[in-house]
DNA sequence: ACGAGTGTTGCAGAGAATGCAACGCGATCT
DNA sequence: AGATCGCGTTGCATTCTCTGCAACACTCGT
């Protein structure tokens, strides 16, 4: 709706592929090099873009800040980290957060496992939607006109032969998720590597983030990684407590 | 320099302190409403803002996706990680990464320590610029006209009795800093934790960035940790012969 | 049911952003 | 060395875009 604006801000992803100097965003961004560097200029007073001793620009460090006060300020994740930690502690696996917005679901928090292994997360970036347990979770709570336009305008990537195929398959396997009130992911996006999911909710009932817990089949096996569902789904009920201001925080509810 | 794009980036930082609406948007940036919400618009459709369900603006989730490819695309943050994982290892204790830009130095990489203590520093934040011992090796390094330009500009926080005073104190450690090739924080930001760092240099020998290992007194006292110095030179001495492009990556020399 | 407080839209004026052309500067090539 | 190319930078006139206003739609709370 700002075009001049509009343009600054297609610098940023622009500019997030690796650094460029002020001929390659004037061409990328189909203006005058005058026009680009008036706009790079501004977003450097900003602190939004760096420039490198080479004289190009890349992305700069206020964005760091300004990503870390925003993860902070999602009483979700505040409330949710001290039970992740304690999930892991009893589990040893990785422990995902997640939430939905603006049609991806991003991770906001991740405990490591205690297992020396790799997993390709990080906050802050997009997950698989199609395939991961916590974005089923989180996408089967939407209202089913949305879930439908949603499925319809997704990519279906086929990670392995067990990645969701296409939007009927998908709309198939929220009302499941939906219906049981877990979700699982297994070798859908990576061949040997497992999750079961369950919901934290609102007050109001509704979904509001997804706590996962991940492991490869090297370490334990799909069923067993199933029956660590009531432990996953009890915290996440926790979390759900304390968000909506209903239990006592920190402790255990007594028996 | 553009003065709509100036308002518009005005808006992040604003938002960063929490969740606001349109009148208090265009109150604090001192405009008119329809004007605010048209900027809104464009940063909402570029995704750096995200609206709650109550209507409210928040900081969205494109903003992370950035700062993690940005943070990603820094060759001296995948080079050296390796390094800070294995030197925790040895060693135990938190260990951090930092960078000097735009006057601000911040962490770009941590490891935890493995002890079960809380350190608050976290990656993209700016570090506390006069007592860090990693800033003081990354501003040691400046020429020295931008150092007595920068120290001037400074504010010296009391954080403890041990905090850098003023300008004139803080030159004096940058001196000692540059001379002796390594810093250290006995104290200085919080009263009863202690760092030891060095400098990483690029090709040129300028410092590119600064590594450090931070231990409270409770774990181990300040001597004990000025006794890894040696190791953590090593291994930061490591790093820049890597990033020089002149040194066996991932194996140690041979002897 | 009413009113206050929001967010939202069309419009005309004004101010700001744009592209052009020219300049300075450094590196490269002949 | 000299010349040339490439790049970033600046002033300026034109034009387009953004701005603020005022009226409208809408949701709450009373």
């Amino acid at each position: 709706m700002s075009q001049t604006v509009d343009r600054a801000l297609s610098i940023l992803p622009l500019l997030a592929g690796g650094p460029a100097d002020l001929g390659q965003v004037a061409d990328r961004l189909g203006v005058h090099k005058s026009t680009a560097l008036r706009l790079l200029r501004t977003l450097h007073a900003h602190g939004l873009v760096h420039r490198q001793p080479d004289q190009r620009y890349r992305l700069g460090a206020r964005l760091f800040a300004l990503a870390q006060e925003a993860v902070e300020n999602l009483d979700v994740r505040g409330i949710a980290h001290p039970h992740l930690v304690e999930l892991n502690e009893r589990c040893g696996h990785t422990v995902h957060l997640a939430v939905h917005e603006e049609n991806e679901v991003l991770y906001i928090d991740k405990v490591d496992s205690r297992y020396p292994v790799r997993m390709y997360s990080r906050i802050g970036k997009p997950v698989a939607i199609t395939v991961a347990a916590v974005a089923k979770l989180l996408l089967a709570d939407l209202p089913e006109p949305e879930r439908r336009a949603l499925a319809g305008k997704l990519d279906y990537p086929r990670y392995t032969s067990r990645s969701t195929p296409d939007a009927a398959a998908f709309l198939a396997e929220l009302a499941t998720v939906r219906e049981q009130g877990w979700a699982a992911d297994l070798g859908g996006h990576e061949e040997s590597i497992n999750c079961v999911a369950a919901p934290v909710r609102g007050a109001d009932g509704r979904v509001v983030a997804a706590m996962s817990v991940s492991a490869p089949n090297v370490v334990v096996t799909a069923e067993e990684l199933l029956g660590l569902l009531p432990l996953v789904r009890r915290t996440a009920d926790a979390i759900s407590r304390e968000l909506s201001g209903t239990a006592s925080p920190g402790h255990e509810p007594a028996p």
